[in-house]
DNA sequence: ACAAAATAGTTGCAAATGGAACAAAATATG
DNA sequence: CATATTTTGTTCCATTTGCAACTATTTTGT
């Protein structure tokens, strides 16, 4: 193993590492405040950036990298809480999609503050400016370099589009 | 919000992604070559890493970031497996050792160059010395930088030790 | 020295995840 | 056109995780 090996193992386990952490505590303070999980927001997110409010079962789990059977049951657990409602895709037989109900936007109102103010306070905290833009240029190639074709990696999704407007 | 939240919450974003298909696509690797999971071969590597190859529970916990009742039932599996004992602490009546056995670190051996090779391929495709660097750079700063208090926080785990050497 | 509080680890139960098998619809191939 | 293959989503089952409660030991405070 050579050093630059090294290197590599050293930040690989750095980004397991931080990711635990940080998420860890954005859970934890969302949990704090009696709100339901980051994957929730997520999904939510997600479905509320299409300019009609839906989305497939596939493109979520494609979007937030989760395996199709746990969308199937995250969006159960979605559609209990009456936050999103299915309805069949008639151009496509097969599919679902997922629409956000009123509550579903009322609810990702909600989490922002929460949301927002855990990440920057656990994240943000002691980066620059540039170690901020550096670490995105990063993150970016890593992901954008991901041929390693196990079906999850269908996606290389769309620039990632920004978290406001809710409305 | 503001031009920088927004930098960061890109980042942050960024930071999940990248780590969920990257442990996606290891834990993959490790799977087709019908390995164990990665989580394993932390505890191991942590255990051996100590000069008398053995960790009280809760040191695991705090060295991967993991609850204590995850601990005590992983490190079941592993002694299940008689990859690991556990022995009472006697200057602590309270604690419990973790000692790696042979098999224990045979498995690391073996699951070493597939792990390894995994990581090399998925992690560091795309990145210069210097991105690597970085990204260590920054990783570090966003680990140390944790006093977010929430009692899995009692760590500033001691610098990264290397990987190497398993025997 | 003693009671109160904190720490280490385990356990039980509910919830979430992963994998394989499945049904239904769409696409590809001959 | 007929049939094989792929895609989409769901379901079953086993494994793993998270949370709260509990025991035993140690530490703290008086």
């Amino acid at each position: 193993m050579n050093e630059k090996d090294e290197k590599i193992f050293e930040a690989w386990v750095a980004l397991i590492r931080s990711h635990q952490m940080l998420t860890d505590a954005v859970e934890n303070d969302l949990k704090q405040a009696g709100l339901p999980p980051l994957s929730w927001y997520d999904v939510l997110l997600e479905i509320n950036r299409e300019p009609d409010c839906r989305l497939r079962l596939q493109d979520i789990g494609s979007r937030i990298l989760l395996a199709k059977n746990n969308v199937t049951r995250l969006v159960d657990r979605l559609e209990k809480e009456k936050l999103v409602t299915r309805k069949k895709c008639k151009s496509d037989g097969r599919g679902v999609y997922a629409y956000i109900e009123p509550e579903g936007k009322a609810l990702l109102k909600k989490m922002w503050p929460i949301y927002r103010q855990s990440v920057l306070t656990h994240f943000k905290a002691g980066l620059s400016d540039k170690d901020i833009g550096n670490l995105c240029a990063i993150l970016q190639i890593l992901r954008s370099s991901a041929p390693s074709g196990t079906e999850k990696s269908e996606l290389v999704h769309g620039t990632e589009r920004n978290i406001k407007n809710v409305n």
